[in-house]
RNA sequence: CGGGGUGUGGCCUAGUUGGCUAAGGCGCAUCGUUUGGGACGAUGAGAUCCCGGGUUCGAGUCCCGGCACCCCGACCA
């Protein structure tokens, strides 16, 4: 992409209604802007950030077996009622309006029952079983206060997973398989070794459940964990019964506290909506059985906020390679005509590169590199082109390479 | 929802006990100089001072009501 052909600018001041380092930044480089408290337009570099981290969960998700699809944020009240999760009383955070003739609807804020309900066309014997189905979908939830930039949004794409299993045995065993399939997702976003599998306590449904928490001062949880063991337990569910419950000796941990960021959950359910929605199937011996499910969430704007909050310097982003909008940034200091033949050749080679082809100041051009935070920065000028060379810099490092520029498209995929 | 704070061109800010045509920086436009770390000079455009009401000869400034935003807390399938 070339920047001149970009609609967003890079602003110089963070906006003052932002306190969270992550929107000031994502706003000062243009990926997003703000709609209201809570609220948040991804722009196109933004949405290109999105992109990434939805393929690598999908990528993953699909390895398992899990399907996707894409359910709808409007919801008709009766299916809710059945779970008696429509009343306000019982889940304050709807949003909710209304058809011109006055039926009332809701504004998605998850998708068990809708998703159960569905189900039921299409499960009835345990040769359907199981099922994994998941989407990237809108979540509404009218949160009593917006806060930590665009990590708790009233209005948020969340992927969201359900399995639907024949038993609690072959949920547990997807459960625990998922515990590794969310690790490896935020590994690969390049936060993993930040994120910790932590206790907590199970919500309505079960007694413990577990939470992915990942280590940084702008989280809203705390938790205690062991650095080396990798074992964490979320302070508010701190408790004596939890070391005997998990079968862990204390005097073996070595806790230290720290703020963290709960960025994937992961619930038995149980039979809670299966059993009220009517979601059964038959077994060998045509027994009725209600199927046994498990939600699996991970918010993605929050997961984009975490890994900006953890990947920054006083000059703006750093980003991970495999969540950055673009690999290479490509910067021409007034040589715009050698510039555009090697940008063709890289978007050719299939290399993504954002390409500032502005007349604008160098120090403009090195600023806002630095800012948008790609994690490769190339310099073509004069200087380089004397010896047919472009320079390299990794953003965050301050080597800089020289590289001939025939080699360079190996070299770059070689990293 | 309780407490605290803020609201002035697209962005960041100044604006005194109420007083002249609302000021500066960034950004934007034009011209010239500059050209590897947000360059410089000149000229110019751009503002229902959050909204509504009130007090006053006169309101960005004071009073009342509302809205929005930020922070702390509570809440967070």
């Amino acid at each position: 992409m070339k920047l001149s052909e970009l609609f967003t600018k890079t602003i110089k001041e963070a906006p003052k209604d932002e306190a969270s380092k992550n929107a000031q930044l994502l706003i000062q480089a243009g990926f997003v802007h703000k709609e209201m408290a809570g609220v948040y337009t991804f722009l196109p570099l933004g949405l290109r950030v999105i992109e990434k981290i939805k393929d690598i969960i999908r990528e993953e998700l699909n390895k398992i077996g899990a399907c996707e699809l894409k359910m709808t944020a409007l919801q008709q009240k009766n299916i809710w009622e059945k779970t008696d999760r429509w009343d306000e009383k019982k889940v304050d955070d709807w949003f909710r309006t209304t058809l011109k003739n006055g039926t009332e609807l809701g504004l998605a804020f998850t998708h068990e029952e809708p998703l159960t309900n569905i189900m039921k066309n299409y499960i009835s014997s345990y040769k359907d079983l199981p099922v994994y189905a998941y989407q990237f979908q809108t979540k509404f939830r009218n949160e009593l206060r917006a806060k930590s930039g665009i990590m708790r949004g009233k209005e948020f794409i969340m992927k969201d997973l359900y399995d639907f299993s024949l038993n609690k045995e072959e949920h547990d065993k997807f459960y625990e398989k998922m515990k590794e399939v969310y690790m490896k997702i935020f590994n690969r976003i390049g936060i993993g070794d930040k994120t910790y599998l932590t206790m907590s306590s199970g919500g309505s449904f079960s007694k413990y459940s577990f939470e992915f928490q990942t280590l940084s001062d702008a989280g809203e949880d705390v938790i205690l964990y062991d650095e080396k063991k990798k074992i964490a337990i979320n302070k508010d569910d701190y408790s004596e019964e939890i070391f005997t419950d998990f079968n862990l000796k204390k005097e073996e941990l070595n806790f230290k506290e720290a703020k963290s960021i709960e960025v994937g959950d992961i619930y038995t359910l149980g039979e809670k909506y299966s059993k009220a929605l009517g979601l059964t199937y038959k077994d060998k011996n045509g027994e009725e059985k209600i199927v046994y499910m498990g939600s699996y969430g991970i918010g993605i704007p929050r997961l984009m906020g975490t890994v900006v909050e953890i990947f920054n310097d006083e000059k703006g982003i750093i980003w991970p390679e495999s969540v950055a909008p673009f690999k290479a940034h490509l910067l021409s200091l007034n040589q715009n005509e050698k510039a555009e033949e090697l940008y063709k050749n890289l978007e050719q080679a299939g290399i993504e590169v954002l390409y500032d082809d502005r007349e604008i100041s160098a120090g403009e051009k090195f600023a806002d590199a630095d800012l948008i935070g790609c994690p490769l920065r190339l310099v073509i000028s004069k200087k380089t082109l004397k010896e047919d060379s472009i320079e390299l810099k990794k953003r965050g490092s301050d080597d800089v390479e020289i590289i001939k520029i025939k080699d360079l498209i190996n070299i770059l995929d070689s990293r």
